[in-house]
DNA sequence: GCATTTATTTGCGTATGCATTAATGAATGC
DNA sequence: GCATTCATTAATGCATACGCAAATAAATGC
C-alpha cells in the first residue's frame, strides 16, 4: 500500500518501486549505506537503471546519494519532519480552501466522507494501522480535491516522509480521537462552502499533529539513536 | 544568470546546467521535441549523462519524457502558471511569517532591503531586467529567511517557472510600480516582527502578480499559439 | 612508533553496443 | 479507395566495459 501501484513495465520503474518499499518496510534502514552495485545486485538488475531510479528518488528525498560511499537512505531528524509538516500544512490548506470554494456536491466529497467514518470505526476498535491507512486516504482526497497537479505531487512526496516517520512512532501515539473531529469541521467548512475556514481550521490541524510527531520523533531519537 | 553557478565537476551536472540553459534561453522552445541522441550530440557527450539529466529535469518540470517521440520542453499555459502561482504564494508567504516570527537583525535583513532599493532603480530607469533581476532576488532571499530548506527547493522550482514565463511576457506588463511598495510593506512587518501581516501581506502580493501574469499568458497565447 | 609517501583497490561516471518494441510505411485483401 | 496486416525503421531501455579518482592499505623514512 505504500507506493502507487500498476504492474511497472520498465526496469527502473521496478527499481523505483522496490526501494521505495524496502525503504518503507525497513529492510534499508533509515541512516544506512548501500552501494549502487550492491542494490543492483538484490533487484538482479544493472546498474544502469538502479543508478536512474536512485536520482529519481534522490528528489523525492528518500535517499542522498554521496559518491564513494554509496547511497545513504535519508533518516527523518524531529527538524526534518517539522520541515515536512510546515510545506504540508500550507498545501493542504490551500486545497481545503480551494476544495470549498469549488462548491462539491455530497457525493463528490463521498470519499472524504467515508475516511472519516473509517478512522472512527479504526479508532473504536483500536485499530491503529486502519486508522493509519484511513487517515492518509482523507488527506490524500482532500489534496486531489483541490485540483493542483504540482500540490498533489508535493504532497504526495511529503506524505511519504510523514509515513515513514509514523512507522517508527505509530505505537507510542496515543488514540487520535482529536484528530478526528478536526476531520469532520474541515469537511463541514467544505460542504458549507466556507474556503476560509476550511483552511483555517485543516491549518490547526495540521499544527497540532505537527508538534505531536515532532515531540515523538524526539524522544524515539533519545531512546534510540 | 539563470541557472546557479559554479564549475560543473560532471557531465551529467554540466547537462543539466545547459539544458536548463537553453531552455530559459528558448533555444529548446516550449513545446519542442528532442530526441536523447540529439541533446548528446549538442552537449557532445553519450546518452548516459544526458538520460540522467532529462530525468531530473523531468522532476523540475522543465520537461517530459515521452518514450520514442523524444522528450518535449514544456509549455507553460495560464493553468500551468496558476498552479505554480499558487503553490509559490503558499510557500513564499509561510517564509515571510517565519521570518517575521525570527526577529532578524536589519542587518540580516539587508538582502531583502538592498532588493527592494534595486528595484526602485531599476523602475525609475524603466530597466525591465534588471528588476525582473532584483524581484527575483527578494523572492529567493524572502524564501531563505524562512529557514525550510524544503520549502526553498520547492519555491526554486516554481521560480523557475515564472521566469519561463515572465521572459515570454515581461514586455507585455505595465511597469511594476505597485508591486514594489507590496514588498515594502511586507518588509516592514518581518522588521516587526508581524508574523500575520507579512504572511498576509505577501500573500496578496502573489496573488495579484499570478493574475495579472495568467492574464498576460492568456493573452499570449491567444496571439502565439 | 609515527608521519608521510606510494601502491592498490574499488566505486563511480561515462561510453558503447545490443535487444526490444513502438511507430511508420508498404503491401495485400476486400 | 479503404482498412488491415505485415515488414521496416529507429529510439529507447538496459547491460556491459573501462578509465579515473577517491579511499584505503602498504611501505618507507624519520
Amino acid at each position: 500500500m505504500t507506493s502507487s501501484a500498476q504492474k511497472p513495465a520498465t526496469n527502473v520503474q521496478r527499481a523505483i518501486h522496490q526501494l521505495r518499499d524496502k525503504i518503507f518496510s525497513g529492510e534499508l534502514a533509515a541512516g544506512s549505506d548501500h552501494l549502487e552495485s550492491e542494490l543492483a545486485e538484490v533487484l538482479s538488475m544493472s546498474r544502469t537503471p538502479v543508478r536512474e531510479a536512485v536520482l529519481t528518488l534522490e528528489t523525492q528525498g528518500l535517499l542522498e546519494l554521496r559518491p564513494r560511499k554509496g547511497v545513504r537512505i535519508l533518516p527523518i531528524s524531529p527538524e526534518d519532519m517539522a520541515e515536512v509538516y510546515d510545506v504540508l500544512t500550507e498545501l493542504e490548506s490551500l486545497a481545503a480552501a480551494r476544495a470549498a470554494a469549488f462548491g462539491y456536491s455530497a457525493q463528490e466529497l463521498a470519499p472524504l466522507d467515508r475516511a472519516i467514518g473509517d478512522m472512527d470505526i479504526a479508532i473504536h476498535s483500536s485499530n491503529l494501522e486502519d486508522w493509519a491507512e484511513a487517515d492518509d486516504r482523507f488527506h490524500r482526497e482532500l489534496v486531489r480535491l483541490g485540483r493542483n497537479s504540482r500540490a498533489i505531487s508535493i504532497v504526495e512526496m511529503m506524505s511519504d516522509q510523514v509515513r515513514r516517520a509514523r512507522s517508527m512512532t505509530l505505537f507510542m501515539r496515543p488514540l487520535p480521537t482529536k484528530s478526528n473531529e478536526d476531520h469532520r469541521e474541515v469537511f463541514r467548512a467544505i460542504m458549507d462552502g466556507d474556503a476560509a475556514k476550511a483552511r483555517q481550521t485543516h491549518r490547526e490541524h495540521r499544527e497540532h499533529a505537527k508538534q505531536m510527531i515532532v515531540e515523538l520523533l524526539k524522544r524515539h531519537r533519545l531512546r534510540y539513536v
